[in-house]
DNA sequence: GTGAAATGATAGTCAAGACTATTGTTTTGG
DNA sequence: CCAAAACAATAGTCTTGACTATCATTTCAC
């Protein structure tokens, strides 16, 4: 197992100027990570794109994985915020399709619509402290669904609805990333699929009385 | 976007020897992989363990991402063999369900079985070498199912049938990732679901005549 | 306005890691 | 058994990249 390098910030931006900064590593750490990749990105590099130098950029940040750290953060909150903010209209098959259908389809929206949302999208993969925060996002994500099912029916198994809604979760973010790795394929369709065979499983651990 | 720095093989193993060193530094590769993970791996390090020096290692492989190629290529393989090898009874819901969740577990067997599977597993998504040897391995899997159900039914539609093949086969790998993931989980029941799940989408597919 | 805190730049250090020119040693075909 | 090929080691080079000790400048509190 590899040991966890990483820490919170250094210093809190306290003036107009360093909270410029401070966005500004972040802006350029996406922008490059879009262009070179995760293994190629350096702090180096991040800092002589920003026109910056090092110690600004450590003044901020612990080290390196903690500019990712707060990029992938940035993103996974984004992404659970809009979870969160949808609800169906009713529990019937279509309304939860077409609620989790609207889910995946903004969630590949805002990721479009962030810098390099696609490419820390991947690279949540690729590192010990982006995996911790991909699955911490996640698991907010499944309990925020086990919550809203067992709202419906309390009778469900608390744990079995959470491991199911657990699989969900996971299931739609991996069909969402696909969107991103696999552009051959229709997107929408693709999104369609997910969508209803979420929605089936939903409606069927509903029914599971 | 990033380069592609990767090639094939630099000297073909002709002597019993130069093939016990290939394989060592394989199986070296997989052993530190597991303990210090994909960022910290280097080919320094894998010499020094394997009783090597750089240039033996260089003979075989022309750069380290080539090393992380082979290991790839040969899990994929192992999980594609056992993929294509089983086939259903008969295409009922239940006969599918059984097939695919028997297709799960011997997945689960022979990733944990290899040494460093479970991380040679997460670290496909960490390179872009890796990434491509993921994304091949799937596409190749969902060909083999498209045809397979295409075989049952040969009016569906070729591209679409393939489209829903490949995320079903995503999907399945999701959860097969989640079982090395989250252990916290029980295993035998994610699996299960996830069976279900896929059964009911090839079934569905079977059925849109 | 002035001193202190905050911010940033100069100019590096240091370690690690990818990769190699060369030389020695083992194996094998004949 | 010997020459040539295959194999591996010696001993590096050279780049990159994380990170810092120190000094200069800007901003704010008063």
């Amino acid at each position: 197992m590899s040991a966890s390098p990483p820490l919170k910030k250094r210093s809190e931006p306290r003036q107009g100027r360093s909270e410029k900064t401070y966005d500004l590593i972040l802006a350029t750490a996406a922008e490059l990570l879009e262009e070179v990749g995760f293994e190629r990105l350096s702090t180096n590099m991040i800092c002589k794109r920003a026109g910056l130098t090092p110690p600004a950029l450590y003044r901020y940040f612990p080290n390196k994985y903690a500019v990712l750290k707060e990029l992938g953060e940035q993103l996974m909150r984004t992404q659970n915020e809009l979870f969160e903010g949808m609800e169906p209209r009713s529990f019937s098959k279509d309304d939860i399709e077409h609620t989790i259908l609207d889910v995946l389809v903004a969630t590949v929206a805002v990721t479009r619509a962030q810098t390099a949302g696609a490419w820390i999208m991947r690279s949540l993969h690729a590192s010990p402290v982006l995996a911790e925060v991909r699955i911490n996002s996640h698991r907010q994500a499944a309990q925020f669904l086990t919550s809203l099912i067992r709202a419906r029916n309390e009778t469900l198994d608390q744990d079995q609805v959470y491991a199911k809604s657990r699989l969900g979760v996971e299931l739609g973010y991996a069909a969402i990333e696909m969107v991103f790795d696999e552009t051959e394929l229709d997107e929408a369709e693709l999104l369609a699929e997910a969508a209803n065979m979420l929605a089936r499983t939903v409606v069927r651990i509903l029914q599971e009385a």
